[in-house]
RNA sequence: GGGAGCAUAGCUCAGUUGGUUUAGAGCAUCUGCCUUACAAGCAGAGGGUCAUAGGUUCGACUCCUAUUGCUCCCACCA
């Protein structure tokens, strides 16, 4: 045998994938199986692969692979997302690299150069899923901004617009002035942020002139002080009632501003004034809409202080911070300051802390939307795994405000409203279109006078279409189930996969846009993975550089490797705490795996000679086990039990499959195999590497191609899943009690010494006279045992290795048995004084279903008998 | 501030409507072994008052109450 002692899958994974390819084996249409299908998250077209994507797609490739072998029309449609922001603020990078400001470009331009990114880096981490073997249909992959789904996208606009659910509207939106848009309300995420509370003097204006008399306003923001359209106090406050109908100086710019009252603020917080800033806070922008206050904007999107402000113009918002608390300082008007910690709004893509800001968007409303996906979850029709995050979701569906799906971007699909020169909007799917209308009302217009909204939409407003979308590329849009054969055949989903950070923005809203065009959920069930986190419980970012470069680690452990490592440390919603060493324990077993292969290749086979009868029984053993197993796992998998399903097959094959099963059957050196063991065990280890296929593909392919004659083409990816066969629960009992005795008489011969506990078992268990005697010899490497028929304390264990006869003389401390005996009489009394009580209880027996009544009667016979085999055993001891 | 969840071995987690296990697994640790498939291995071993305090029960890791600590979500008091 030459076969290398050390798996290497540098030698295989690239092999199989590109026979995989050759042969189409991902390829998928529709026909007469049942369908299986599941959506890609799409990824980032500009992102890498980093561990969470790891995660994510090994767990959906394990999916996709089970079905596909269980006889299930797999489908796994692949591609990427054009996150606007992200990319866009890329190329942005990349333009100012080579001295090009955004600004200098016209949109063509621009656009030009991001389409150019796009082609280099778009494939990127599609083909970095192939390292990992995802098995994906590659002639399905799709793009959020292809023209189908673009054109997807805007039908869908007009279609809500026509609705009459998407308006335009000036809102307070979250502004992010790094990447120069609006973001959404998911997209801002609050951090605990040092800053400090200022206290600043207002004097009283009497006819325009400050007097003598100040009141004291805290703020954290003195920079936009300027913008204050009134100072705020509580009705009740009595600290404040002279103060009623008067006016005020705003420092510095001196500009008079009124006292106005309301209830929105508190008396017990800072001084219990408040100063009113309507462009720059979103309540205040609430209290001005109440008291019908000016807006004042002086903050610029860039972030920059502008000439409304008086002062400071030009600085950037934190410059003229630290500027102007240094002028009031001057000017007498700064009594004091105070540290103080509060939570900031920073952007999700940039990380700029987010202003509020007033400006014009366009809107979705969400609330008919939010009710149908929130009943969708409620009844089951989507199933969250785990389910916890039901109660999540339910929240943000009842609190979901409208969906803000402009942005201040040009990467992404230009919102299809048109104006006319008097600012009137025509929304249609194209400008002719759109022009068609306007000439309704204007007979006179030209089609050049109309003009586009600059706006493009939300990235999630093209991704929450697409389950549908990717199967649709006829009728964007508008999905017509009749006509489209790919669309009835794989539309729903079957499982989604994906994070739980993008449940509100992604997952719900698919759901609404699937309820809205298909009248039906996109998936049945959405199992949410955990944030991979490194093993001081940081979350894996390239920021911190703390996230290992997945190639890396394929390209030295293995793709199978990686895959199991992950997998093994992942239940579902739970973090996963990455450590290299899981990796390690995948290559470990990698090449445990190679090594049986190894073992069962090099028996040599005697035609004629017959099982032996410790084979015969650990063949009869093994194959109800495996059909246990098999069992097993399919109920893991029924129940999204991925890490449990991974750790059942790792431990069937190691601990049982090569421990006990190989070290039963196996030859003795320079002995041949009988002809049945041979393919017997040959079959077993056929079953094992499908049953590993899904979790790890290559070595499980590498191996089946060579475990007998094989034509080109075949696979095992497309080889059925061994069924569960009869399960003879003897057979694994006796197998329990011979390794039971194996274990002993290790233990024996290890230390010479026995212990009370294990005589005990020894002499419970009686396990020599029966049939496994043949297997414990065998296992146990001896050649003769004797059964112990005393109890132990006047005898001992007889055993023969060789021809060297061993005696070991057993003593147990006889009281202290007694005493432990005695305590577990009394522990079974109670147990079955229970189960009675509830077999007399009446309504215990009609209410409960009969199997849960079977099962107490169960339990009642075996602690009956358990009884009297320990009462039996007291009496022998006395 | 409101809501949800979690707390089990050094680490990561199981524990299936309270019982038949003296609370399990994997990894890590320790002790022997280079035994002709595999040292990326084999054979063993140690390690937990199941966060704390009460309660219900014949019996609680499991149910109830309170406390402590952690995580997440929502809201944001200037």
């Amino acid at each position: 045998m030459d076969i290398p002692a050390k798996y290497d899958p540098s030698l295989t994974e690239d092999k199989w994938y590109a026979y995989w390819l050759e042969h189409k084996i991902f390829h998928s249409e529709p026909d007469e199986r049942e369908p299986y299908s599941i959506v890609i998250p799409p990824p980032n077209v500009t992102g890498v692969l980093h561990m969470g994507h790891m995660m994510n797609n090994t767990i959906q490739d394990v999916l996709i692979r089970r079905a596909r072998m269980t006889g299930k029309n797999a489908c796994w449609v692949p591609g990427t997302d054009h996150a606007s922001i992200a990319t866009e603020s890329k190329v942005v990078a990349r333009l100012k690299e080579r001295g090009i400001e955004k600004s200098s470009l016209t949109r063509e331009q621009f656009l030009e150069e991001a389409w150019k990114w796009k082609e280099e880096h778009g494939g990127i981490i599609l083909k970095q899923l192939r390292k990992l073997g995802a098995s994906c249909d590659w002639d399905r992959t799709r793009f959020t901004m292809e023209p189908a789904l673009s054109k997807a996208v805007i039908n869908t606009f007009v279609y809500f617009y026509k609705k009459g659910v998407i308006y335009r509207g000036v809102r307070m939106v979250n502004w992010d002035p790094v990447g120069k848009t609006a973001v959404s309300d998911e997209e801002v995420i609050h951090k605990e942020t040092k800053s400090k509370l200022y206290y600043l003097r207002y004097f009283i204006s009497e006819e325009g002139k400050a007097t003598g008399k100040y009141i004291v306003i805290a703020t954290t923001r003195p920079e936009t002080i300027m913008a204050d359209a009134a100072v705020c106090i509580n009705p009740n406050d009595e600290r404040y009632h002279w103060l009623k109908g008067k006016k005020i100086l705003i420092p510095l710019i001196n500009r008079e501003i009124p006292i106005i009252e309301d209830d929105y603020v508190t008396m017990d917080f800072g001084t219990g004034c408040l100063k009113v800033t309507p462009a720059h806070d979103i309540n205040d922008y609430e209290i001005g809409l109440r008291h019908k206050l000016p807006v004042i904007d002086i903050i610029n999107d860039d972030g920059c202080l502008n000439e409304k402000a008086q002062i400071l113009v030009g600085q950037e918002r934190f410059e003229a911070r630290k500027n102007i608390v240094k002028m009031l300082e001057e000017a007498g008007n700064l009594e004091k300051t105070e540290d103080y910690i509060s939570p900031v709004g920073h952007s999700e893509r940039t990380d700029a802390v987010i202003e509020p800001k007033l400006s014009l968007q366009w809107f979705l409303k969400m609330e008919d939307l939010a009710k149908k996906a929130l009943g969708s979850v409620e009844d089951g029709k989507v199933k969250l795994i785990p389910d916890r995050f039901t109660n999540t979701y339910r929240h943000w569906m009842e609190t979901v405000r409208d969906w803000c799906i402009s942005r201040q971007l040009w990467w992404g699909q230009q919102i299809p409203a048109y104006y006319t020169p008097d600012g009137e909007c025509f929304v249609a799917s194209t400008k002719e279109e759109a022009y068609k209308e306007a000439l309704e009302k204007y007979p006179d217009l030209k089609i050049e006078d109309l003009t586009q909204d600059e706006d493009v939409l939300d990235t999630w407003f093209s991704s929450w279409l697409w389950p549908i979308s990717v199967f649709d590329p006829e009728k964007p849009g508008f999905p017509d189930r009749e006509s489209n054969k790919e669309l009835a055949y794989y539309f729903p989903t079957n499982d989604l996969i994906t994070a739980p950070d993008i449940l509100f923005f992604w997952v719900a809203r698919m759901i609404m846009a699937a309820d809205e065009f298909m009248g039906q959920e996109p998936f049945s069930n959405v199992y949410l993975t955990g944030i991979v986190r490194d093993k001081l419980g940081r979350k894996m970012s390239k920021t911190l550089g703390n996230s290992p470069d997945p190639l890396v680690l394929i390209k030295q452990y293995g793709a199978d490797a990686v895959r199991i490592g992950m997998l093994l440390c992942s239940s579902a919603g739970n973090d996963i705490f990455y450590d290299e060493s899981q990796v390690e324990q995948g290559r470990n077993f990698c090449n445990k795996i190679w090594n049986a292969f190894r073992l069962i290749k090099g028996w040599e086979i005697d035609e004629n000679a017959k099982p032996s009868d410790a084979a015969s029984k650990a063949m009869e053993w093994f194959a109800s086990l495996l059909s246990k197993s098999i069992e097993t796992i399919a109920d893991h998998f029924s129940k999204f039990r991925i890490s449990d399903a991974t750790m059942t097959i790792y431990k069937l094959f190691w601990d049982e499959f090569c421990a006990w099963y190989l070290e039963a059957v196996k030859p003795a050196f320079g002995q041949k195999i009988d002809k049945c063991t041979y393919e017997i065990s040959l079959y077993f280890f056929d079953s094992l590497l499908k049953l590993l296929h899904p979790f790890m593909p290559f070595i499980t392919e590498e191996l089946w191609q060579n475990l007998s004659e094989r034509k080109d083409g075949e696979t095992i990816m497309l080889q059925p899943m061994p069924k569960a066969g009869e399960i003879n629960e003897k057979a694994i009992a006796d197998f329990e009690i011979a390794r039971g005795c194996v274990v002993n008489i290790r233990n024996i011969r290890q230390s010479k010494q026995i212990s009370p506990k294990q005589a005990v078992e020894l002499y419970v268990k009686k396990p020599f006279a029966s049939s496994a005697a043949p297997l414990v010899a065998k296992l146990a490497n001896v050649s003769k045992i004797e059964e112990c028929t005393e109890f132990p304390g006047t005898t001992g264990v007889n055993f023969m290795v060789g021809t060297t006869e061993f005696f070991v003389p057993v003593q147990v401390d006889t009281a202290a048995e007694r005493v432990k005996i005695e305590a577990e009489i009394k522990r079974y009394e109670g147990f079955l004084a229970g189960v009675r009580k509830k077999l007399s209880n009446e309504r215990f027996v009609s209410s409960a279903p009969q199997a849960v009544v079977d099962l107490e009667r169960k339990k009642e016979s075996d602690a009956t008998e358990k009884l009297k085999a320990l009462n039996e055993l007291l009496q022998r001891l006395k």
